[in-house]
DNA sequence: ATGGCTTCATAGTGAAGA
């Protein structure tokens, strides 16, 4: 079973680069982030021509989540139940018994700003109903735009960094909250290049100067990561023109989600 | 250099992203 998950900054303008991607990867489901678009204009016979089945969440302007899938799936829900929050941040659906739970984790501007706390807010109550969730489902995936660099390995520059927001102890803390209810980041169960990144900005020419932050991560509950046997970051769509500035990451899972 | 670039909502510029 192949995984993925891209911060694509517009399904509307990133369609075309989406549909590509669906077509050469092919994976069993890839989580998308930051739509911007409403439910009534997502490109659902786009989506469907291409041979996939999709669930989501959107709003005007910010904000949206989506599950794509090459088979049906099941039992959709959108939110953090009992957290309440506009902002459509949040999509689960389980396809043939794995759960897969799209996030778009708040970005928190600056860590002196009112986002900031909205974030460890947000990221507290994401862990207390996802410690009863992985109980629930023992095969659980966490895919999406976390807007956390977990570790100084993860930033291009971690003395720039240090205490920014995507860099702070307090968001750390809350990305190893997460690990410690037993939920592994893929990407480091395998070897990986350097400047293995996942988002770079727009402005300073920063993709071609390996100037990027992996805030975008696949988690695993320990009973598909004893599975995992790949994780990577594909950087090819970042160099499109036009491009989203996150690079999807794909995991892949022997066994997990067949169809027998 | 609180800039740089991109998107959306809007019809000038401003908010937000990370």
């Amino acid at each position: 079973m192949k995984i993925a998950t891209w911060n694509v900054n517009s399904l509307k303008v990133r369609l075309p680069h989406v549909l590509d991607w669906l077509s050469l990867h092919q994976p069993d489901a890839l989580c998308l982030q930051e739509l911007k678009l409403e439910d009534k204009n997502f490109p659902l016979a786009e989506i469907e021509a291409a041979g996939y089945h999709a669930a989501f969440s959107g709003q005007k302007t910010y904000n949206g989540v989506a599950i794509l899938s090459k088979q049906p799936l099941q039992d959709v829900s959108a939110g953090i139940p009992g957290y309440e929050d506009d902002q459509k941040r949040v999509l689960s659906a389980t396809l043939n018994g794995v759960r897969l739970v799209c996030v778009y984790i708040p970005n928190g501007q600056s860590v002196d700003s009112g986002k900031y706390q909205y974030k460890l807010g947000w990221l507290e109550a994401l862990a207390v109903w996802l410690k009863s969730e992985v109980a629930r489902y023992p095969k659980l995936a966490l895919l999406g735009d976390y807007n956390v660099a977990p570790e100084d390995r993860d930033v291009h520059d971690p003395k720039a960094w240090e205490g920014q927001v995507l860099c702070s102890e307090p968001e750390r803390e809350a990305f190893r909250v997460l690990q410690k209810i037993g939920l592994q980041d893929c990407f480091r169960l395998f070897p990986q290049a350097e400047g293995a990144f996942t988002w770079w900005d727009y402005r300073m020419n920063a993709f071609r100067r390996k100037l990027g932050l992996r805030i975008d991560h696949i988690l695993l509950s320990d009973a598909l990561a004893s599975d995992c046997v790949s994780c990577v970051v594909d950087m090819e769509p970042r160099k499109l023109e036009r491009p989203s500035d996150h690079a999807p990451v794909i995991a892949e899972i022997s066994h997990a989600g067949e169809t027998h």
